[in-house]
DNA sequence: TTGCTCCTCACGTCACGTGAGGTGGC
DNA sequence: TTGCTCCTCACGTCACGTGAGGTGGC
């Protein structure tokens, strides 16, 4: 764990965003980067870093980046056992969302592999005949 | 397989999205009608059910809805044996791309459910530490 | 001094959400 | 006739993309 500065276009390719969702996510006070240099250039700490893949991977839960901030502040004040008894239940409830998705998500990816693979088959419409789908 | 038409309120329920989506999707002529009642309803056939169903399943694939629109009719092209060789090339670059895809959502499903238990555990950011993440 | 990187507006985009005000049809 | 369902604008929203015009720093 270094305490080295990072600026924004490093940070960008180490986590895998844009220079401009970076930006956002500061806009939107989700990640403020901890420093700026003389000349205006925003200063990322290795916390800032980490904050940054946090939001990424968060991203297929598919909360707002309101509630990503929020999530990420209860994480804080849980790990620091100040948590209040509406902490807890908000979290237990973004928790259960999480998971609803996660089953939404294993669903979709089940669905996206079947019609990747008649893509490449150029079945076409032809198989969905095969099995019948959820909307019928 | 009835010939029945459906006004868009019983489409919406059976296909499992919002009477917005399927209207826009006719905006963009994704998805059009088949029909239209004299009082200006629109009216859907079981075929045109299936081509919804078909939209929103490819949806986790992450096509834009115009793309969306070019592989539907590449399938249909490639069903009825008249591709021409920039057809076909088309859609194994869709294929490609879908596939790319499916491999996205896979990490990105693993990374959920380890997010999501970490989650409801309370633990936060401390078990961050535990495996590393891509972005160190 | 030359590039390469960064900066701040600010408008554009994609896929819809959300009323407002009005009408069809069993 | 009463509801419930549907209709068409049309503006709003969310999470950024995309230049435009200008400056920092090894």
């Amino acid at each position: 764990m270094s305490d080295q500065l990072h600026q924004i276009g490093a940070v960008a390719d180490r986590v895998g965003l844009s220079l401009r969702t970076i930006r956002h996510y500061e806009d939107v006070a989700l990640v403020i980067p901890s420093g700026r240099s003389a000349g205006g250039f925003r200063l990322y700490t290795d916390a800032d870093i980490d904050r940054l893949g946090q939001v990424k991977a968060m991203k297929p839960l598919g909360f707002s980046l309101e509630e990503t901030a929020r999530i990420l502040e209860l994480q804080v004040i849980i790990d620091g056992g100040a948590a209040a008894d509406d902490d807890l239940q908000q979290m237990e409830s973004f928790a259960e969302r999480a998971e609803a998705q996660c089953r939404q998500l294993s669903r979709q990816l089940a669905d996206a592999r079947q019609l990747t693979s008649r893509l490449r088959d150029g079945l076409g419409n032809a198989g969905a005949a095969a099995r019948t789908p959820s909307w019928r």
